[in-house]
DNA sequence: GCCGTTTTCGGCCCGACTGTTTTCAGTCG
């Protein structure tokens, strides 16, 4: 069993013993697990091996034989027989905002329900409100913290849905049967939210492959299984289908099948006005035989039209006059035009990225230490790295005060000298407070290389209190970055609302950078609101908002974002030097 | 259930907000 695998189990068995109103100490004692497992940077069997887990904060003598079990089986007797305790929906009501562990345990004692569904179904029978400890207003959040769920079903993150994918795409790709893979569709052109994963693989041997695919460890069930296409639906709950053609067929069904749907009929118009056929097969003439082009030509399999054959899909833009569209690009918003005219932006690229900015340690809530996290930035080919530990205002996260700080400091400063290849600057993610301050102070935050700004608390402020909160905390002098912040963020819940035109102009005319983070956990940037902020002459910084050293290689989604916002590697400040960001910096 | 030592058990993060109730409990970050 992986290491997410394990932490999803003690989060459960956490979140079982809280409705079963265990001592909440050993509930926390099982969450806290789950998020120390799920950031260990080691191998787990090595760790296992060498009998290293208690050696681990957070992990005593009964957990470490727990994980252990799990490792090793896959099974554990202590949560099969708690897990039996509960009815499976009543641990799924929890997802509901507003809904804990206190409430759904009395909504099983007194009302019986133990679904989602069911909880619903009372709520709209009026059972809910007549509850001790409930009302009215209750009921209603309820019912609409489940319209919320049920809009955002079968909907995922981009960076959540990608990283699910990527271990299933490599296992595909690596089969000794596959000539091609690809991923395609939303999830090739960066999407910020897709339904489900497209898997594209030319192959001679459909049936092989598709057995192979069926039978992934990751696969929850199979919803169709046939010689060329194939959908499973995967444990962590997205649909993901599989597609095989023949080699020859690639390079027009990964066009296809990338889309978007506007895309592809753009182009299937351009192809007609050539006087070709475009679809999933291939790009066709419908002209008579001609022999002065009969190099690229052939007589395809049916009906006289005669197939173009083009490698890849850059030589099927080429056939069609255009220049290559990368796929972000692909929404048929000017990418079409830009093509014809040879004018498509050469986009910023994962090696373009030089290092990152918002990385927490264990200073804050972070689970590895900076020297971890400056050396795994390091393996990743990066060559600075940038702390943003918690300011004091977040308590939860232990956030540091002055006094940490300084201490801070001095560790920074000594693993910069001690360490080769890798710079180390020194920022911190302050809070925005309510009132817009920015938390520290201007005079501990002028300490900083930098300041990444951001909004933890209080989000249901209006648009325009939350505007003026904003935009009065970028006029502070010592920020330089504005943290997760454009648009609106989309946490499990409706993001707060915020004028982005006006945020945009403060950064611009303040130099502030816009942060454009992506962790798993969320995406707080909508790409149709790139190309408005460039326009204005916005600066961004892409960055991972790492808690772990694995989380640092997030900036890639990040990346993915910014391409489908037509970035280049000028509109964004960490494809820079450390000289130059250094310079950037002090202004 | 973990941790730290004061070696055998007591303490474990905390403040804001909301809705319910009339002083507090539950949820969230």
């Amino acid at each position: 069993m992986t290491k997410e695998e394990i932490a999803q189990k003690l989060e459960e068995i956490a979140a079982i013993l809280e409705i079963k109103g265990e001592n909440p100490f050993k509930v926390r004692a099982y969450y806290n697990a789950a998020r120390v497992v799920s950031g260990i940077t080691e191998d787990l069997g090595a760790l296992i091996g060498k009998n290293q887990l208690v050696a681990i904060k957070g992990i005593g003598k009964n957990l470490a034989e727990h994980i252990q079990e799990l490792y090793e089986t896959g099974h554990l007797k202590e949560y099969e027989k708690i897990i039996a305790s509960v009815p499976a929906g009543v641990l799924e009501m929890l997802r509901i905002p507003g809904v804990g562990p206190k409430k759904v345990k009395v909504l099983w004692g007194k009302l019986r329900i133990t679904s989602i569904s069911g909880l619903e179904h009372s709520c709209h029978a009026g059972r809910v409100a007549t509850l001790e400890g409930f009302g009215e207003k209750t009921q209603t959040k309820i019912l609409e913290g489940i319209a919320q769920i049920k809009k955002h079903e079968g909907k995922f993150l981009y960076a959540m849905a990608l990283s699910a994918i990527e271990p299933i795409f490599e296992k595909m790709a690596k089969h000794p049967k596959v000539k091609i893979a690809e991923v395609c569709g939303s999830l090739r052109r960066c999407k910020e939210i897709v339904g489900d994963a497209d898997i594209l693989l030319a192959t001679a041997s459909p049936k092989e492959v598709s057995d192979f695919f069926v039978k992934l460890p990751q696969v929850e069930r199979v919803l169709a299984h046939g010689e060329t296409k194939s959908s499973v639906m995967l444990k962590m709950g997205m649909q993901c289908d599989l597609r095989c053609v023949t080699v020859e067929e690639f390079p027009s069904a990964l066009h296809y099948f990338t889309g978007s749907k506007e895309h592809n009929v753009a182009m299937r118009q351009i192809a007609q006005e050539k006087g070709m056929k475009m679809n999933e097969y291939g790009l066709f003439t419908l002209r008579p035989f001609d022999p002065s082009t009969s190099s690229g030509l052939r007589v395809s399999g049916a009906g006289g039209e005669r197939l173009i054959l083009c490698k890849d899909e850059a030589k099927l833009f080429e056939k069609l006059g255009m220049e290559y569209i990368p796929p972000e690009m692909r929404e048929n918003i000017g990418e079409i035009e830009a093509a014809k005219a040879h004018k498509i932006p050469k986009l910023v690229e994962v090696k373009d990225i030089r290092g990152v900015f918002h990385c927490h340690s264990t200073w804050s809530d972070g689970t590895a230490s900076i020297e971890e996290m400056a050396l795994g930035a390091k393996a990743l080919g990066l060559e600075f790295i940038g702390t943003a530990d918690h300011s004091e205002a977040a308590h939860y996260a232990g956030g540091l005060n002055a006094k940490r700080v300084q201490e801070q400091f001095k560790e920074i400063d000594r693993l910069n000298k001690k360490l080769k290849g890798i710079h180390i600057f020194k920022g911190i993610e302050a809070d925005i407070l309510p009132d817009g301050e920015v938390d520290l102070g201007e005079k501990v935050l002028s300490t900083f290389d930098y300041v990444v700004a951001s909004v933890h608390s209080k989000f249901n402020m209006t648009e325009e209190e939350m505007t003026k909160r904003i935009i009065k905390a970028i006029k502070n002098k010592t920020v330089r970055i504005l943290g997760h912040m454009t648009g609106r963020l989309l946490l499990s819940r409706e993001g707060y609302p915020v004028n982005l035109a006006d945020v945009v102009k403060a950064c611009v005319d303040y130099d502030v950078a816009i942060e454009i983070n992506s962790s798993p956990m969320r995406l707080d940037i909508d790409w149709r609101n790139i190309p408005f902020a460039k326009e204005k002459g916005a600066m961004f910084v892409i960055n991972p908002d790492a808690h772990s050293v694995s989380g640092i290689a997030n900036y890639r989604y990040g990346v993915g974002i910014a391409r489908k916002g037509w970035l280049t590697a000028k509109d964004i400040l960490n494809t820079r030097s450390i000289e130059e960001i250094a310079k950037w910096l002090k202004k």
